[in-house]
DNA sequence: CGACAAGAGGACATACTTGTCCTCAAGTCG
DNA sequence: CGACTTGAGGACAAGTATGTCCTCTTGTCG
């Protein structure tokens, strides 16, 4: 799993995203977010600081994205919050494990992580910000993007009476 | 992942397998499994607490399984030791994360944690046995199972000349 | 310039995991 | 019984993640 902080910024980030390009105060969007405000200025700080988002103080200040959210995934998150959980590790926690000097859960181990890796690089904040805007507008509206597993999370429900 | 005492667990128990029904020491087994001693004394005591190992003190003494291994599984540890991975967390870390109420990796993730607590109830310590084993002795030995991910681990070398 | 807005950033607090260390309790055997 | 063996178990410590709190710096605007 993610660690908290890399989900905080993916949920602050797609909300960012709908925002477009004036700038959020982190107040804003930690109470949008349901995020510790404190906890997120951190973490906007430190991805404002590896070039993910750009800040502004002063009347008028704020947080905008520093580039397109197609441009932006969560793996960049990841890696920008040196989230741990994209490190390789033994599952079972064995401090010497390769492929050569594989654990017994090395084979499936690597498989699972290779998926989590490629949803992680494949995943972007449109994506995101997408899901969410389809889940505030009640499940209603309709997607353009089918290509990533966020292009299925929804039930196809039919429409209300 | 696995916490590292869940993973230690399975190590151990798995050498544990191979020493037949006589009691091994605790030191032996953490030397023979790289394991800091004092530490597995406290998972083993904790595993002999919820009924899976049996411990014997004084001259003779030392752990068996209390089991079969066929019938300890990595998921049997995870749960007698608290093991958090197991539980069900939201990716993002989403306080409200259901199935009526995703986030935007939810329908990802659930499939990730399905196949992981399948790899968990599926896998047993005599696989990790066994597989240990062959590897110790050169992985030119055959196995029997072939229907766990354990069974395809290893890559198939040609004999050694 | 002075007042105010808003992010920057360090100090500190809390919880959990992972260990270490020391002493106690329980068992065996002469 | 008494010496010895071996696990039991509590106190304590280090490291990391997650937050909170307070002050400082930078910016806008009158």
């Amino acid at each position: 799993m993610l660690n908290q902080a890399t989900g905080y910024a993916a949920t602050a980030l797609g909300f960012l995203a709908t925002a477009g390009d004036k700038p959020v105060l982190v107040k804003d969007i930690a109470e949008a977010s349901g995020i510790p405000s404190p906890y997120l200025a951190k973490i906007i700080n430190a991805l404002a600081r590896k070039g993910l988002l750009v800040t502004q103080r002063g009347i008028g200040g704020g947080v905008v994205l520093a580039r397109s959210g197609d441009s932006i995934t969560l793996h960049d998150l990841a890696m920008a919050l040196d989230d741990t959980s994209i490190l390789p590790r033994c599952m079972l926690g064995t401090a010497e494990c390769s492929d050569e000097r594989a654990c017994p859960a090395h084979e499936f181990w690597t498989g699972m992580r290779g998926r989590y890796l490629d949803f992680l690089k494949r995943t972007t904040i449109t994506d995101v910000a997408a899901f969410e805007t389809r889940r505030r507008a009640g499940h209603t509206a309709p997607h353009s993007r089918g290509d990533t597993m966020l292009g299925t999370l929804l039930p196809i429900s039919p429409p209300r009476p």
